[in-house]
DNA sequence: ATAAGAATCATCCTAAAGTATGACAAGGTT
DNA sequence: AACCTTGTCATACTTTAGGATGATTCTTAT
């Protein structure tokens, strides 16, 4: 019984607030009734708000079918690549380096920076202080003209510089 | 001239028949004012045709916009490997992801936190608020065990979460 | 009917990242 | 010798990221 409200329970509700509606139109009408040729307005009233009313029944009932989509399209496909293929080397950018002007360090703290390591770990690993690897970032970020360490991995993986 | 009419088709369309339909309704009040009591009849009539309109309406102009999210999240890649290769589309590992359970927030946040977005530009993006980006990437990193946000995007891409 | 999960937002607090600036040494170049 | 670049490190400061926790709403599953 209840789960019968439950499942049916967005249909109640329109059906519900139709009522509601029907209600408020009939105090319109005795209202309206007493003006003279204002019966069009009544009408285009309840035209705007079934107009109204069925946007929003659509939108509430059609918000479900536009997840699932998701599901039905997105499949696994793993694919088997060439042994030969797996050996190949992918050529590093070193012209765009060059034209960034980055230096041996820089490139070093970038590529670290691209494992996820944080500053603190990059030093601990190259042996340096964890100021001289803010300022390398630093310095860095102000090369490749971007703001966050993110932004300089997506940026170097865009134009290969590293890997 | 014939661009503008090809721009506005749809809403021109839709005043030419609502103009149509107001006609019928104007044929109909007159059949039906002979007859009393047939205004209940009237208005119930108007009532189902424009719920009907706005309906056929929303979901006609919705029908892009309900596209355009799940576009951004699967994307399709071209990768030519090998001459011999041929190419094979690079789909986003959906077992890994469901392995790990993210939602698809969660997922939304981590493609843009791949892009070098920082929270608050993310929030900005999905009209959110800073706090519930902080959230969704706390556990984020939670259920991918990692401790940065550059961890996590090294590991979305090694696990092709991401593209 | 209840539980569980997803999504939203908030507050408080700590840790990490990033900025600005200066200093100093080692190495090549002119 | 004077100059420049690279690399190193420091201090002081601001901004951003991240953790912990709780509240609320809505949907879905049991």
């Amino acid at each position: 019984m209840f789960s019968f409200l439950q499942k049916y329970k967005s249909v109640l509700l329109y059906g519900f607030s139709l009522a509601v509606l029907l209600c408020l139109l009939q105090l319109l009408e005795y209202r309206l009734i007493i003006i003279d040729h204002a019966f069009e307005v009544y009408i285009a009233c309840i035209a705007i708000l079934f107009t109204a009313l069925g946007i929003w029944l659509s939108l509430r009932l059609m918000k479900p079918k536009t997840d699932t989509p998701l599901q039905t399209i997105v499949e696994e496909k793993w694919v088997y690549v060439k042994e030969e293929a797996t050996h190949e080397t992918i050529q590093i950018n070193e012209a765009e380096r060059t034209k960034l002007g980055l230096s041996n360090r820089e490139m070093e703290v970038l590529s670290l920076m691209a494992k996820g390591l944080s500053n603190q770990e990059i030093a601990d690993q190259l042996y340096l202080s964890l100021n001289t690897i803010k300022t390398h970032s630093s310095k860095l970020f102000e090369k490749m003209e971007v703001k966050r360490r993110t932004q300089a991995i997506e940026k170097a993986k865009r134009l290969q510089l590293i890997v």
